[in-house]
DNA sequence: GTTTTTACGAAATAATATTCGGCATACTAG
DNA sequence: CTAGTATGCCGAATATTATTTCGTAAAAAC
């Protein structure tokens, strides 16, 4: 499963592009892919449409607007059943401050990405909101000290 | 340190919305904050110029591009020696597939987040680029089951 | 209370996206 | 081999959108 769409060398290169830089023009795109602004145009919408482009969006410097702690948090259910599983979605869905949640292979278990003003924000966030969850049995946080990687381009090479 | 960039009620709508959607248009991002376009487009300008709005991009599916396997690693050196850790990030920059790399509390080590096509492609990398690495001495592989939550909207207003 | 600054809106202009018709190439069926 | 069909591209016309300009009002400073 996944995909059947055939995609040819301009393709992965508007992909690459978009990626990296989304708002640039239709016109600077197709220079740079050596196209007209016609089969470029259609190209992305073709890619949009389809479903392999998801969404544009606009990456913040976190320091800049007050968000100075970034951790990674690895929970441990009580049980791996579905219905704990769900509540505990349920739950972790509601915190705006808990950006990602990955299930994944270990214990069983889920990664959260978790974004807060500051450690003290951030303690209280996860002892009032996390911990509190009924389902959650352990939590192990890691502070992100800082990020030297942090791309938005996909290794579509991999995949020619 | 971090910021000293006031943002106001307004400002914050803007970043909420660019976030969620940078490809909406000038003129409705206007009428979704209740602003005329000219001032909108200011602030908006204004966000970008200082570096709050850092950069726009494209998400992908990544089943859709033949990219199946997300994993977290955690990756430990051999010593936390600042000669260790340049050796390291020169090389994890190298590698297309880590698409993300932290420093993190713990023991001092890393988190990565990588991408690739299939579990041998994954066991492939990591074996030939990544274990290969010299002052690698432990790497812990949790792979992605799913994904419930990939939010790329910052908490805003818990810095209100 | 006056000056200065800042923020806003409306309208004109400029840039850009989008649509349309036509042409070339490649593929298909007879 | 050939007529037919589909696909992908280009260039130009059109429509949409961004951007600038300028005048006004509110807020802050003095």
């Amino acid at each position: 499963m996944g995909q059947n769409i055939k995609l040819d060398k301009i393709d992965r290169k508007i992909l690459e592009i978009l990626q990296s830089n989304a708002k640039i023009t239709n016109a600077q795109l197709s220079k740079e892919i050596g196209l007209s602004p016609a089969p470029t145009l259609e190209r992305v919408k073709k890619l949009e449409v389809s479903g392999i482009i998801k969404s544009y969006h606009a990456k913040l410097d976190t320091d800049k607007i007050g968000l100075g702690v970034s951790t990674f948090v690895y929970a441990t259910l009580k049980g791996h059943n579905r219905g704990n599983i769900d509540v505990f979605l349920e739950e972790i869905n509601k915190i705006d401050e808990v950006i990602e949640c990955h299930h994944v292979t270990g214990s069983g278990d889920f990664v959260l990405k978790v974004i807060a003003a500051d450690i003290s924000a951030y303690q209280k966030l996860m002892l009032e909101k996390v911990s509190d969850i009924s389902v959650v049995d352990n939590l192990q946080s890691m502070v992100i000290l800082s990020t030297f990687k942090d791309s938005k381009v996909m290794p579509l090479s991999s995949t020619e």
